[in-house]
DNA sequence: ATATTGCTTATTGTATACAAAATACATAGA
DNA sequence: TCTATGTATTTTGTATACAATAAGCAATAT
């Protein structure tokens, strides 16, 4: 027999504690710089070093920690060039979601993502940071779940999650956000019209200025490779 | 006092083994489906269980090994489907490589470029099957290191070793090879004179083909998404 | 014959212990 | 005062110990 109560799902402590950290880094609570201290962390959220160890792995790898070898860890700075790093190919990974999303999107998925667009205005609407930020997010997840390749899904996920930090100061600029909505439905639209160009000058003029902001917000020499 | 000898580079154990069970992997050695068992391993490696642990966990990340909680990782399984997301995100990718190489190349790395053209040419005519591979990836290291974008070049070299077990097939198809050295060479001009489109134009060549051997090898129904 | 139960074993998940290296700091000497 | 050195402390790297779950298997009941 099934366990008819699948309520409570099983998670590892290194998973928790992986989740805990990366949120941690990327709600800015843990600062660039920082050192991760095992032992500090362990104390801290109740367990022993080894699930500590091993969130650490990950994030290593998902490029959110650095590793000084027999140093420790600690939370990645974020340059002006990091940051332009990424969204350099975030471009081209966020062009290639619309654009598949819009030969392979399932008339279910539409209707979500309809749905997902409103959610989103009404969330602009009504001024709640969190919740734009909420909406935005689960709007460009039914974009690249509706592409059908998880690993291109992942990969856009893993890219946009090193510009959280910055998006929130983004959706606290008021006067963007006509436009953040105007771009959401240019895109919805392209794709449920299957209008791949429409769709894939939205996502571009989407990032565009998302990088616009980042950038203003980090540094700001004006540096341009031509 | 800098220490002048830097010959012994210091590595982790987890590191060593992280190498070691990659490389195990992609050379199919271990196969997709196996087991991974920690003690096992340990014992076969002359380590603790700790550092196979720590590198099961950056291997979970990077897509080759599946974990099944409470009963540990396996070898992930390579799918046809799997294969084609790799691809279709690996086009893009190597195509944004090619470009951004094109306008940030150093004269210095156009030498090596050059360098490492011809060395893939003289492992061709040698017919050395490992050499080959080994100055592919050399070729394609020296491309991607110059977009100077650290972050694509992470993400295209884990994409390309995710069709290593694939690439040793299709290097062993010597009739192919005149059409290999013919596009590295364009692709190297190309990037040379600064000609993003031919440059771009032979890459795109170069992964179809690739895509091309690779679905010919691991199953091969005909099921084309319009 | 099939299903169920209980036991045994294998294996993972977590905690702790120990060793080695890096760091900080104080102290002695120039 | 500044430098160098030695020592104490912190912290990582690795190994091992313990706990809990899952898998395999045999014995029993239906």
């Amino acid at each position: 027999m099934e366990n008819m109560f699948q309520g409570e799902e099983y998670l590892p402590l290194r998973d928790v504690v992986f989740k805990t950290l990366r949120k941690g880094i990327l709600t800015g609570e843990l600062k660039p710089g920082e050192r991760l201290m095992e032992i500090h962390l362990a104390n801290k959220l109740g367990v022993s070093r080894t699930p500590i160890r091993e969130a650490i792995r990950k994030l290593e790898l998902e490029g959110l920690v650095t590793m000084i070898p027999r140093r420790g860890a600690e939370v990645a700075q974020i340059t002006r060039k990091s940051m332009q790093d990424v969204l350099e190919v975030r471009k081209v990974l966020d062009s290639l979601s619309v654009e598949l999303a819009c030969r392979r999107i399932s008339e279910e998925e539409k209707e979500q993502l309809g749905l997902a667009c409103e959610e989103f205005e009404q969330a602009v609407e009504s001024g709640d940071f969190s919740a734009i930020a909420r909406a935005d997010v689960a709007f460009h997840d039914i974009i690249v779940e509706a592409t059908g390749n998880m690993r291109l899904a992942q990969m856009v996920n893993n890219l946009a999650e090193q510009m959280y930090r910055y998006r929130f100061e983004y959706i606290k600029d008021v006067k963007m956000h006509g436009k953040l909505v105007q771009e959401h439905r240019q895109i919805y639209q392209g794709i449920l019209e299957g209008d791949m160009e429409k769709a894939k000058r939205a996502i571009d003029l989407h990032i565009d200025n998302q990088e616009k902001s980042i950038l203003e917000q980090i540094g700001m020499e004006k540096e341009k490779q031509a």
